[in-house]
DNA sequence: CTTAAAATTTAGACAAGCCTAAAAAATAAA
DNA sequence: TTTATTTTTTAGGCTTGTCTAAATTTTAAG
């Protein structure tokens, strides 16, 4: 079994892994955590010893399998909550994510399961984050940026990059959610910023916006 | 804030206080979590440090009354967890209490506000226990004990003493849950044994049983 | 009322998970 | 390639919550 702590590195470890690639340094880990390096290097090692992540000195530690498969089950669980919260309980999706954090490391099989069916197995989180299956499957969406997307061409809002609060109050007041339909009205190249079409209304989103808003194209 | 731990015994000295009366002796605490004498004295000793409970050496504990506020809230998630586990996701009463620990301790004040009203502002747990609302006001139950009824009475079945699950799989055997209505039929003096009557089926009980049935009478 | 037994507390240790400070290794710069 | 800088690890400490063993207090028994 594993504590809590032992979780949150092995979540920690999987999305660096997933976002910069395989062998992640004893700094990003310590940074992703917000602990020192110290600390993280003595989790490593309990992490290494337990044959969740493989691991040599000063060379970087990734998952082994079985740490993957740990670390994935973890994040279902975390996506199902949030499909939960906003779903039946009608949080918005800007505030789910800290009581998903607690939730995530709730243990027991049964209940996934049962919530997973309760919530009609749900492929995507509030944020558009794709929700591993039972078997740690994790069906491969082709998300974009807004941001590279040119003149004309459109798509669906499936998820957020850096999901903060402030940026996601912002996208309310805007009326961008996940599903929305966002079209490319006009790029100007020397900043790219963007006119962008959302549901009837126009508006003008810099570069920093589009960014780190994920369509799926269609 | 307080720790999982810190949690635990304010709830297990709840349930003492309620069960024994005032005045909790370390023993009896012990003995409830589940761990020695000497640990639930260090214990005691920072819980009356944080003002939650009342503590004089050698003399017992008792919660004050922000200490019994703690943990009134604690059983309210509880069963607020519980209800929801058998209505929504249609476990059975026997199977939610394990996970209903771990659920408790969830902190979101708005989590358990919306819940509450996802779940139409249940009265009672699956084992019919009231559930305190969110000022921490129990509503007052009149439950009898099975063993103290007499031939011929008769009442609703609202919950069980002691929930461990052999018993509470015993009583699905016999059909026997929230809600059931018994009535005695004929019962034994010297071994206070019981004859009674669940929907058209007689049959015979033991004191064990009947000690552990709580019902409310008409 | 004095002694024996039981209950409780104290003392000292240990694992988990964190910290700071210092040492060692790897990397970058001159 | 030698030095300086950054990264990583080690060493030693701290807190929480637990333990055993021993000391103390309370309660029960004679």
């Amino acid at each position: 079994m594993f504590t809590l702590a032992e979780e949150n590195y092995l979540k920690a470890i999987f999305h660096l892994e997933n976002d910069y690639g395989t062998g992640v340094s004893t700094n990003a880990i310590a940074d992703k955590m917000d602990t020192r390096a110290s600390s993280a290097t003595d989790m490593i090692q309990k992490l290494a010893d337990k044959k969740v992540i493989s691991y040599q000195k000063y060379k970087g530690a990734s998952l082994t399998k079985k740490g993957k498969s740990i670390a994935v089950n973890i994040i279902r669980k975390h996506r199902l909550w949030e499909v939960f919260l906003v779903e039946k309980l009608d949080f918005q999706w800007d505030e789910v994510h800290e009581i998903a954090e607690q939730l995530e490391h709730i243990k027991s099989d049964e209940l996934i399961q049962r919530l997973d069916l309760f919530l009609g197995h749900p492929d995507f989180d509030p944020h558009g984050d794709p929700i591993p299956d039972k078997n740690g499957y994790i069906k491969p969406t082709e998300k974009k940026l807004l941001s590279k997307l040119k003149k004309n061409q459109q798509g669906i809002c499936v998820g957020v990059k850096e999901s903060n609060a402030k940026f996601l109050q912002y996208l309310d007041t805007r009326k961008i959610g996940i599903g929305s339909s966002i079209k490319v009205i006009d790029k100007e190249d020397f900043d790219q910023s963007m006119t962008i079409q959302v549901s009837n209304k126009q508006f003008f989103i810099t570069k920093q916006i589009s960014e780190n808003l994920y369509l799926k194209t269609i």
